[in-house]
DNA sequence: CGTATAATTATTCAAATGTATAACTACTGA
DNA sequence: TCAGTAGTTATACATTTGAATAATTATACG
């Protein structure tokens, strides 16, 4: 009876390499069957490993909840910081790239979606959320308000949040949308959808964010 | 050694009365918190009354959801039809009544994101969020076409199949972020926040759903 | 007022779950 | 090459869970 081989990972490896196994098994099974087994077998480990690295169970979960957020947010701003381009465009692309693959998942949405049911009474996932939601309108303000400045549109700190609220929730929305009914109508309208709409909502100029102008013709 | 005195209720009061205990342990200790116990406890019962009223635990679970979506629909529908006035006004008041009590509700949030959790893995789940969320597109889109018309806008199938799911979008997105983070700003911006948003991303004139006229001055 | 019956309770059971602890082994450094 | 150690496995355990069954009782009906 011989035990398990296995390989010795660095901290922060193995650690990953557990809430990433985290993420997979509530999104599969929801936070009801991702149990600490399943979890260990999804990581090919066994289950005395979760105790080793992570206190509990929850603590396990609130970890990789917060790196899931993480993910997402990084995503989204890198894709606009290596943008080239004005203002219109670096908005554009943070847009586009939150309805895009990789963050148009439907595995992330779901997985979002599960930990956002228990933001309202957990009292620690809330605090992961409050921070990613700050994070997310703060990166959302910075890109808008030079939009409004370049098309001569009123751009107070005060209208800025308010719009940045407002395409804070069309992008989830549409997000959540996108990715729940595939089905009901094709993937690749959503990045117009949402340009579009968010357009609209800012009082640009239709075209503006929507058919850019490349850099060569400015 | 008594037994505890119980009331029958009939067929359709004691599932309602299931259900909703369910929907409140579901919002309150999740999905893998809401046991047959608790949920037998507080709907004041005992356990075995759910194997008897719904074949199984899941079983319940599953028509509580449908149940939820039911009543988040129906709300915001008979708002708009107890609306009297023109099409501007009937749609201003279903977008209003999405966010607005008693719609509003950081438990009803927190439910129904912790089924949407469940849509992609569970096919029975899907087939529940499908069905409402056609109900509601649907409901949408037969309020925004005349709205367009009257406004001698664009009114093709396509172009307000196309605004119902940005529609859509907008909605789901302030509604989640609305319940969630009543903190950060005030809920009662919501409803002007979503028609003002809605009334550019139909491209209607400025105040023709956030300030409509009143009958009499029609 | 009595009786049937189905709704409800009470109890039981096997399986699963989180955690704790002891045993083992892959890697490090001398 | 060889210990030492910490990363990892294996095992054990008390609790909880969903479900099944038996025992009771509220209510409808004649």
């Amino acid at each position: 009876m011989s035990r398990k081989a296995f390989q010795r990972l660095s901290l922060d490896d193995r650690r990953r390499s557990l809430m990433e196994a985290t993420l997979v098994c509530v999104a599969q099974h929801g936070l009801h069957g991702a149990t600490v087994r399943r979890i260990a077998e999804e990581a090919d480990v066994t289950a005395g490993l979760v105790r080793h690295y992570f206190g509990s169970k929850d603590e396990m979960i609130r970890t990789a909840y917060a790196y899931l957020v993480g993910q997402l947010t990084a995503r989204a701003s890198d894709s606009a910081r290596q943008t080239e381009g004005d203002a219109d465009r670096q908005l554009r692309q943070f847009l586009r790239a939150n309805v895009t693959l990789p963050n148009l998942s439907e595995q992330k949405v779901s997985l979002w979606a599960t930990f956002i049911g228990r933001v309202r009474y957990d009292p620690q996932f809330a605090e992961i959320h409050r921070e990613g939601y700050r994070e997310f309108l703060n990166l959302l303000e910075a890109l808008v308000e030079p939009v409004l400045m370049a098309h001569k549109r009123p751009h107070s700190a005060t209208i800025c949040k308010r719009h940045a609220i407002a395409l804070n929730g069309l992008i989830d929305g549409l997000w959540m949308e996108g990715s729940l009914n595939s089905g009901l109508y094709s993937q690749a309208l959503l990045p117009d959808i949402l340009v579009e709409a968010s357009e609209r909502l800012l009082g640009l100029p239709p075209g503006s964010l929507s058919k850019p102008r490349t850099t060569q013709e400015q």
